[in-house]
RNA sequence: GGCCGGGUAGCUCAGUUGGUAGAGCAGGGGACUGAAAAUCCCCGUGUCGGGGGUUCAACUCCCUCCCCGGCCA
């Protein structure tokens, strides 16, 4: 029995059919998402609602507070925490990186250190920095992404090892299993219909209440798409009709983006949720 | 009907003292190894409203027609 994975980009129809296939066969769904990890982001991250959760046992939902760091890796051991559960598991989720690493494996490096970020970003030159730590990394990275350079910067700091080394020392083993992009040809239209929904639903109010009850704004889910177009609405005094049209927009380039990953993960859209699932599950 | 503005990339517009055009946004492609709904890189040929004229050369000047605004009748 393998894991079945069932990705796409956003509003495509992934949990629907997760919902569907792991009812069948008595699987437990985790969530790939980097965002419903977050306790009180239901409605603007569209996480599976308590009625999806009691047809189906889930995992990866609500694990943390906004302010609460949350990463790859710690999708990784909830993945396998599922799977060693013995049971049928389905990964339903848009988050290529995440389901690069649960394929790949990550490269074993200390975990982010925000002391030590927050000094290296301010440094003026960063890139110039890499170059004599790790030019091998600066070689790769271009001089304006600075996430990325700060992160070798910081395993360099904390291991005193270039993160390239540590890389080129890996050779990842693609862990066996079935994988479905899911997708639609008018994703467009399905998702400005899904932002208007999520509108209706009360999206406007949740992140009120986020804001109200203490979470910051510049805490990372709280600048993810759509929370930091509302929360420009209710704090800057942008217009709703505006802020929904902006979370129209990145949802699309967001969902292109999911597309690259997926295709430069080797992967192409289609196929059969069901025959993968009968392939995964026997 | 008259006068004044405008009609240039999907949208908003810039522009060439005449040498066949370029920005922003939208859109597309790519990168991605502990922030990933993040971060970063690359990509702009279009009857310059139609038709005439002047000119070696017109998107640019002239005439005319059409369309959209505004003002006046």
């Amino acid at each position: 029995m393998k894991p079945l994975v069932i990705t796409g980009p956003t509003a495509a129809g992934k949990s629907a059919a997760a919902l569907e296939i792991a009812e069948h066969y008595g699987a437990v769904i985790v969530a790939m998402d980097a965002m419903t990890v977050y306790r009180g982001m239901d409605i603007g991250t569209a996480k599976p609602t308590p009625a999806e959760q009691r047809r189906v046992p889930h995992r990866g939902l609500d694990l943390r507070d906004p302010i609460e760091p949350f990463a790859a890796v710690d999708f990784v051991a909830v993945a396998a925490a599922a799977l060693a559960e013995g049971g049928p598991v389905v990964l339903c989720g848009g988050a290529p990186f995440y389901l690069r690493a649960f394929l790949d494996g990550l490269v074993p490096t200390p975990p982010a250190d925000a002391t030590l970020r927050a000094e290296l970003s301010a440094m003026q030159d960063p890139w110039t920095r890499l170059q004599e730590v790790d030019p091998a990394l600066a070689a790769r990275l271009h001089p304006n992404d600075r996430m990325r350079i700060v992160r070798g910067l910081e395993v360099h700091a904390l291991t005193g090892t270039p993160l390239s080394a540590l890389h080129a020392a890996d050779q990842p083993v693609r862990r066996a299993c079935e994988v479905v992009w899911v997708d639609h040809p008018a994703l467009t239209e399905r998702i400005d219909a899904r932002v208007l929904g999520m509108i209706e639903a009360g999206y406007v109010q949740e992140v009120a209440g986020l804001l109200e009850g203490g979470v910051p704004r510049d805490c990372k889910p709280m600048g993810s798409l759509g929370y930091k177009h509302l929360a420009a609405h209710l704090l800057d005094g942008v217009a709703v009709e505006e802020a929904v049209r902006l979370i129209q927009r990145d949802s699309r380039q967001f969902a292109r983006k999911q597309r690259t990953f997926l295709r430069a993960l080797g992967f192409e859209a289609g196929g059969s949720v069901a025959e993968a699932a009968a392939r995964a599950f026997g």
